[in-house]
DNA sequence: ATATTATATAAGCAAATAGTTATATATCAG
DNA sequence: CTGATATATAACTATTTGCTTATATAATAT
């Protein structure tokens, strides 16, 4: 993939509100799957899609623990994202006791 | 609007490899609206129709210049969008002569 | 093995996107 | 005014997006 394209798709990424906010949730830390459906207020399949694209996107990663899923921020990021992350406002929410 | 579905957005105005190109031709400066039709290898219409999205978004601005426009960045730009512009490679271009 | 729970996938749908062609508008030259 | 040129708008189409509900998969507890 042309970089100009890589760019695009990443950016497609993060250009939703949903999505900006699961990002501003993993600022703090690793959340659990389950806690997003609250914060956004849709259905836990569209939860997993989201979710499902900022990783395609290689902005979160996954975390398997047992039943559950646990996600983050990539420790590494391309600078036009990181500045993107950097100018959201964190999100605080219920954690489930997983 | 919400901050966050102002910056949305402003993202999704720039997550297309054709408008990632536009932006690219203007970082050295003005060009003239009829140059983009080479560059990006659409038709008018699809131009005009990109350029729209990205003034919506006021990331770019339009100069009138009797028949033609030109168009340029915006020279105030959120931090998240002007550090996806640094990081595009310039496009060179030939130049109308208009 | 069975039931429970968390997550993923599939199918379907309405809305949005990105192009096309045809046409309209606007400015300029003669 | 007439014709030429630059840009915009309209109408159309195929594809993508973002949700929904229903169902499947996977791990855990009993």
């Amino acid at each position: 993939m042309k970089n100009l394209e890589l760019m695009a798709k990443q950016l497609k990424a993060v250009s939703d509100p949903n999505r900006l906010k699961l990002l501003a949730c993993l600022k703090k830390g690793e959340v659990c799957a389950c806690d997003f459906v609250d914060v956004l207020n849709i259905s836990q399949p569209a939860v997993s899609q989201q979710l499902k694209k900022l990783k395609e996107a290689e902005i979160i990663v996954e975390r398997p623990a047992g039943t559950w899923k646990h996600y983050r921020l990539n420790e590494v990021q391309q600078p036009y994202i990181q500045t993107i992350i950097d100018h959201l406002d964190e999100i605080s929410f219920i954690r489930c006791d997983c």
